[in-house]
RNA sequence: GCCAGCGUAGCUCAAUUGGCAGAGCAACUCAUUCGUAAUGAGUAGGUUGAGGGUUCGAGUCCCUCCGCUGGCUCCA
């Protein structure tokens, strides 16, 4: 018989092919307590594998990291045996899979699942836990396998196993409940204590809207009860964080739901901030060789119809009518900007022409997907179109690349790339779909950029290049975007007079680098809760005098600030120093300037900071020089820490 | 849009089984001139998201609509 070599902490040891991994865990393991699984080479095996090649082990214990893996995917199976139980058969199972923090089960109950069903449900898998039951796996081939579905009415699992290409599928059974799962999962139920259900939720079969639509049950699980008290007491400080709390309390943006959901409205101090942003940006752009121009929000639909927009984009547009003319509210600037382009003959040595517009758009989106800023109906873009020949795409791609990532670093914002590829809906043929994509894909390898593919997820016009930031609660938001789009020019006609005097088609690069401004917004609120670095605060000093005495020496110092540039604000209220302190510092005011009578003889002021630190007195050239420093810098931390 | 939950003063929240809509903070007035996270007293603030129904009586029970939250779908 043939055997398999294993390496396990630098030791040798054999075993015939196809040993259970629980056996092998026998030999190997003195005295390690709750293995879960090994990795074999890296990969992933429970207990009830078999050893099927050479290589190196590793113990996996309950609070190795992978250990999650296994774990989470038993409580799914935990959770939808204790369902079952109380449900009854009519119970049909969709999919249970692991996700980051936790995991989720898809059920097809009749009568439905509500909120106040999870304590029992939760109360049920705890006594499946207590139960200890072993974790068994069985494979069948495909036949058998739709049989036993069929005997147990689980349609959706039926589903699943006709569109698996192998020959055989496996099973994992634990006490009287039996699912269709690839695994791994824990040796028993009794390893699986520390979770908690979350929320229940509509899920469509499938994802697909004319499926019908399941329950869907979210749970979290960590390794002990300290790792999952500390997840649901993130979970509570990231509330405290939302955007949607922080900003208007902030008096950033609110929100009139009444009059206009999904459209934030900016009062001074969101003004402010989105100014700072929209100067930065600007200051990027043009160091980018971009030029800054202006298009119309409202503009005749023929023009939408000649983009694409009308087929492909309608159900997203606004319209409006006026002397038997139907008109649009722009979803997007690259039309009006194709005006511009059409608006001179271009010369191949006007090419890469790089036009670039604070446009506001006007989407509209169902109204159950609305968040915050994160989701709105009307948002600016920092959009910008680049016209240029096929053989400057890879130059002209970079080059944004260059510029979202310099953009983003000043805020110390991780992003993560997709590439997306041509969706269902989309203009033009499939030969120049693969031309756009691969071009996109080689700059991305040339310039070693990390991405990941995201099939059918392009712009109706050409593939794209994303990058996802991510919220307070770890939910990724499509920011930047870079797409590639050979068909526009195409349907408009667009043209340039090469070398040889002969017309030649232009490429066109849509871009945004913030994405919408308010999304943008939204984020930093979140990822500073609402404590902005110096440059973007919209308040960055307040004056607070102790007396009314102070109050004529305090505003000197306002107007000098003032006369330098840097917003500053005077509490002078005829109120406490410690009630004024906690109301700046809860409006997050990076600098508090206190003056009594000491710094009216010193000439000087008491500087404070929002995170409590007393620096003490400073003359106030001094204090303007190092503010000037940390707003030019654009810093993230006072330059007095 | 779909599934589930929620909607009381500007904000945070109370209101036994259906039985007189209330508190803190904020606002306003007055007093207080105060040193690193809340000075005191007083005043005002509401068609309980909207509309309909059941009832002697509805914030509370039922229906419809609007909005929000968590997901799904869609997307910057």
């Amino acid at each position: 018989m043939e055997n398999v070599e294993l390496i396990f902490e630098d030791k040798r040891y054999e075993f015939p092919k196809s040993t259970k991994v629980e056996e092998v865990i026998k030999v190997l393991n003195t005295k390690r307590k709750k293995i879960i699984g090994i990795a074999l080479n890296g990969n992933l095996l429970d207990f009830t594998n078999t050893i099927e090649e050479s290589g190196e082990v590793e113990l996996i214990t309950l609070d190795d990291d992978r250990a999650a893996k296994f774990y989470r995917h038993t409580l799914s199976h935990v959770m939808a045996q204790a369902v079952l139980r109380i449900f009854g058969d009519r119970v049909k199972l969709g999919i249970g899979p692991t996700i980051e923090n936790g995991f989720y089960y898809d059920f097809d109950i009749p009568e439905g699942i509500k909120d106040e069903d999870l304590p029992k449900i939760e109360q049920e898998m705890r006594k499946i836990v207590k139960e200890n039951l072993k974790v068994e796996r069985f494979e069948l081939p495909k036949n058998e396998a739709i049989k036993l579905m069929k005997e147990k009415g689980q349609d959706y699992k039926i589903e699943i196993i006709e569109e698996i290409p192998d020959e055989k599928v496996s099973f994992y059974k634990q006490g009287e409940f039996i699912d269709l799962c690839r695994g791994p999962h824990a040796p028993s139920t009794g390893l699986v204590k520390h979770f908690k259900l979350l929320s229940v939720s509509g899920a469509y079969w499938r994802g697909d809207e004319r499926n019908p639509m399941l329950y869907r049950i979210y749970g979290t699980a960590f390794a002990n009860k300290e790792k999952l008290d500390e997840y649901l007491k993130f979970l509570e400080e990231a509330k405290k964080r939302d955007h949607r709390k922080l900003g208007p309390r902030l008096g950033l943006f609110f929100i009139n739901t009444e009059v206009a959901s999904g459209m934030p409205i900016f009062p001074p101090k969101g003004m402010a901030v989105f100014n700072e942003l929209m100067a930065f940006s600007r200051e990027m752009h043009k160091k980018y060789g971009f030029v800054e121009v202006m298009t119309p929000m409202i503009m005749n639909q023929k023009l939408w119809k000649q983009s694409g927009h009308w087929d492909h984009y309608k159900e997203n547009m606004y319209f409006t009518e006026k002397e038997n003319t139907t008109y649009a509210v722009k979803p997007m600037n690259c039309p009006g900007h194709i005006l511009i382009y059409k608006s001179s003959t271009v010369s191949y040595r006007d090419l890469p022409i790089r036009l670039f517009e604070f446009g506001r758009v006007h989407r509209y989106e169902r109204s159950g997907v609305l968040h915050g800023l994160l989701r709105v109906r009307s948002f600016i873009q920092d959009d910008s179109h680049t016209f240029c020949r096929e053989d400057q795409i890879e130059d002209e791609v970079v080059r944004i690349v260059n510029l979202i990532s310099d953009l983003y670093k000043v805020f110390g914002f991780e992003y993560r790339a997709t590439l997306s590829t041509m969706p269902e809906d989309h203009m033009g043929d499939e030969k120049t779909w693969e031309k756009a994509t691969n071009a996109l894909k080689n700059v991305l390898d040339d310039i070693n950029l990390q991405y990941d593919v995201a099939e059918g997820e392009g712009a109706f016009y050409g593939p794209k290049v994303d990058f996802h930031i991510k919220d307070v609660l770890g939910r990724e938001w499509q920011c930047g975007t870079i797409q590639l789009d050979f068909l526009m020019p195409e349907r408009f006609e667009l043209t340039y007079v090469g070398s040889d005097n002969q017309e030649y088609r232009p490429v066109m690069i849509h871009t945004a680098k913030y994405g919408s401004l308010e999304r943008f917004l939204g984020i930093l609120i979140e990822n500073f809760s609402g404590a902005f670095p110096l440059w973007i605060a919209p308040v960055q000093v307040k004056l607070l005098p102790i007396a009314d005495r102070h109050v004529e020496y305090s505003k000197t110092i306002v107007k000098k600030l003032e006369d330098a540039g840097i917003r500053t604000e005077i509490d002078d209220r005829q109120r406490k120093t410690g009630y004024k302190i906690r109301e700046a510092q809860l409006e997050k005011v990076p600098y508090m300037l206190i003056v009594g009578d000491r710094e009216m003889e010193d000439k000087k002021v008491a500087v404070r900071l929002r995170n409590g630190k007393d620096i003490g007195e400073i003359a106030v050239d001094e204090l303007i020089e190092n503010l000037k420093k940390e707003i030019n810098e654009k810093l993230r931390n006072s330059v007095f820490e």
